[in-house]
DNA sequence: GTCTTTGGATACCATTGGGTATCACAACAA
DNA sequence: TTGTTGTGATACCCAATGGTATCCAAAGAC
């Protein structure tokens, strides 16, 4: 049901995909258009698109001869939820410690 | 100066270090601890130690015999920072697209 | 029609990555 | 001292990954 975070924080991994992200949410993009800003080919570019794709970062749809990619932001949401999980179990301890250290008899 | 974001990204890419991650959350463990959470080896583990320690998002102090694992909050910053400038650059984008439809004449 | 452009798919290559096995070393206990 | 425990480091294995080259199909332009 819900999503797997795992094909998000893997696209999120690698250099040129988040680069590929940051030039998504400007504008939509072709395949072309992306490997312009590259250097590498189209089929490398493909290959990280399919990669967000999985990762729901991205979503693609064919207009015509062209596909259009397109950014996801719902797809980050897993992912920023995780983030927080993990601050909010660590601010959790740090107020255990500092409410141990309160109580702790000088 | 500022530290590159890439490492953090890779170390948070794999599901046994984000695991690692959420018992540190909970409390310092040495090596062998974590190891006995995982069915893998000491030197597995200690793979993703150093892995998450090159993402700073763990520190570790030797402390005689053994080696404390802790984990480091400050090197998550970074990284929400990145997603932050993503949101902030999406939000950008619609709040554009948003105004455009506004001011396009029916 | 033909040609060009845009993209999908596959095979292939070199490197990285996660894992084990193993040896060596330092610290503590007896 | 002898042994045990916690760790570091290395060599090695196999799968995954990032990349290319290549072929193919379909949509427009001419």
């Amino acid at each position: 049901m819900t999503h797997d975070i795992q094909p998000s924080f893997r696209a999120l991994s690698d250099p040129t995909r988040r680069e590929i992200l940051r030039l998504l949410c400007q504008q939509d993009m072709t395949i072309a258009a992306l490997t312009q800003e590259f250097d590498m080919t189209r089929a490398a570019v493909k290959k990280h698109l399919t990669i967000l794709c999985d990762g729901n970062l991205v979503h693609s749809e064919s207009q015509g001869r062209t596909r259009i990619n397109r950014i996801n932001p719902d797809g980050l949401r897993p992912v920023l939820d995780w983030l927080s999980f993990f601050d909010h179990f660590w601010d959790t301890r740090l107020d255990a410690l500092k409410t141990a250290i309160e109580r702790k008899p000088q």
